[in-house]
DNA sequence: CTGAAAGCGCTTACAG
DNA sequence: CTGAAAGCGCTTACAG
């Protein structure tokens, strides 16, 4: 059942070498151009494709580029990859993609999956357990495997050696901030239910450099989140609300909505959305873009770049994309 | 940079063949145990890891999966993907993904790459314009190939001669218009953006087969579904209302709470939801489970069975997975 | 129990 | 311009 023609088999019907073969179909300069026709032509009829793994074998490389994600279930990563994608798509490079669950056992198995000559180049956004436990050994390993990797979205505070890319969390959320004071919010809270997570800390930090009497409702238990969600709402002090990730900012809306509040007038809500689901949703809320596919995008080319240019000499690039925001039906 | 400990480096270093460090580490029968320990030990102390590609062209086997979806940013899509990551986890194969961003064009083009000797089995969602165009003759030519492959969720109408995992679209609905009849609807509408998808026929059908006096909200466009929609509300007639699909059931949610009507007092809304989010969203809609998850498991452990047991007379499986019903606040 | 040889399907110096 | 040879890093009959 596999492909029976190889080069070996071009040759022999053609009654000659199998290096005259495979020079022919690559174009070589060596060949006469009526021998190329030859081979080409019946290369061609007898549907020949060059078996991709001795190829790899011979030019020691995978052409395969590995990505790990924390959760594809989370449609933020699934916007990256997307992007990720794309990249990859007019490359010779095709994705391998795995997914940590956020466990940091899981994530170095993927790693060493990769490390073991399965992979020329690696993406990764690192999982939440190993950004708790700070755990980056594995990772950094790499870099004595020489295998190009480029970190994105969640960056260790620490440099690690890696490029990376990512969006500036902290300026998100002062933009956000100044944004609802302009429609003149006077307590805005913070609510986030990723409260150890890097990008959880610096958007947190960033509502915290704005904010003179700050209200900080943060839970990793989405329960617990609700609950005093809904008795700071029932205090009725609040008219602006900055969530700090998707379920956060699902749950202020329905928090807002259950306690009847009306938007704009009574309360503003800014957070993070899956955009596509957003447009149709009601209301529309208003977000923070993070623009996953440009990251996906940006991360890929910077991996591309590395592994064609072999001068592991360069420094590393620290990449930071911009937020946009857009306005929706919970702020005005 | 590359792995620089080879079964060859082994072998020098302990002055014996190639062949024995080889048959050691794969603990052949043939090699004394103390020599096995010598080289394991050794192995180990080098930190040697096969080379995956010399391996694969010497198995004649490429431990990969190819995976086609549609649209990686439809929540459906990444929820079957992780079913497939979890089974592909336990076995000697991984995944490469591909997007066909619904295009036959795209589709085709992946399913060629996948053909040329890069995976051993093939998984596949057909695109919405595959769908439309009626067009299989590139998936049907897999067959000629001797790649296992396995067509999950929009299942063609006539067989392909491939084994099939989707979930009984007309029977969900039929299910759902009995269980809005329980709940008293008298006038209940469908309404559906994936007119002429496979899935979304089926769901149609089945629709029809229980209204007496149907009434079919169906566009492709979301502008106009939505403008249709509340052309329909505005009637006041409806009191029970059928989403095909994610974008319809968001767009019946958002029309019904523009309007102000009341959820089972005046209208019931029961659809298919992106089922992390619905649970933190408001309000719960009531939706179809299609069990994604599931779905990717299923398919994956058949393209397993056919890898693995290669007689390919087998006759090809149709499977039917089970929805079920999860009640929200949209109806009661 | 160990090793030499052939082979998986290619590519690429190197001869001729 | 063409071809024989070596090699990419493995595995596995087959001899010894």
């Amino acid at each position: 059942m596999k492909n029976v023609v190889s080069l070996k088999s071009l040759a022999k019907e053609l009654n000659i070498s199998v290096s005259t073969v495979s020079k022919s179909l690559n174009d070589s300069e060596e060949i006469s151009a009526q021998t190329k026709i030859r081979v080409k032509n019946l290369a061609k009829l007898r549907g020949y494709s060059p078996n991709p793994i001795a190829v790899r074998l011979q030019k020691q490389e995978t052409m395969q580029i590995g990505v790990i994600v924390p959760n594809i279930e989370n449609p933020f990563f699934a916007s990256v990859l997307k992007g990720i994608d794309e990249i990859t798509n007019s490359s010779k490079y095709n994705i391998i993609t795995f997914f940590s669950n956020e466990s940091l056992q899981k994530e170095k198995e993927c790693l060493d999956y990769f490390s073991r000559g399965n992979v020329d180049g690696i993406l990764i956004c690192i999982a939440e357990e190993t950004n708790k436990k700070k755990t980056f050994d594995h990772i950094i390993d790499i870099k004595q495997k020489g295998i190009p990797l480029v970190l994105f979205d969640r960056i260790p505070m620490q440099p690690l050696g890696f490029d990376v890319v990512h969006v500036n969390d902290y300026d998100s959320i002062v933009s956000a901030y100044e944004y609802l004071e302009s429609k003149n919010c006077n307590n805005i809270a913070f609510v986030s239910s990723i409260p150890t997570l890097i990008v959880g800390r610096l958007r947190e930090d960033g509502y915290l450099s704005k904010a003179e009497s700050p209200t900080v409702i943060a839970f990793e238990d989405l329960d617990d989140l609700q609950l005093t969600l809904q008795n700071t709402l029932k205090k009725g002090k609040v008219d602006g609300l900055i969530a700090a990730d998707i379920n956060a900012t699902l749950l202020c809306n329905r928090a807002i909505q259950t306690r009847g509040l009306k938007y704009s007038e009574e309360i503003s809500l800014i957070g993070y959305v899956n955009a596509a689901q957003n447009d149709l949703s009601y209301p529309k809320i208003s977000y923070i873009d993070q623009h996953p596919q440009e990251i996906g995008k940006q991360t890929t080319r910077m991996l591309l770049e590395r592994l064609e240019s072999k001068p592991e000499g360069k420094e590393t690039k620290d990449v930071v994309l911009n937020t946009t925001i857009t306005i929706g039906e919970t702020s005005a």
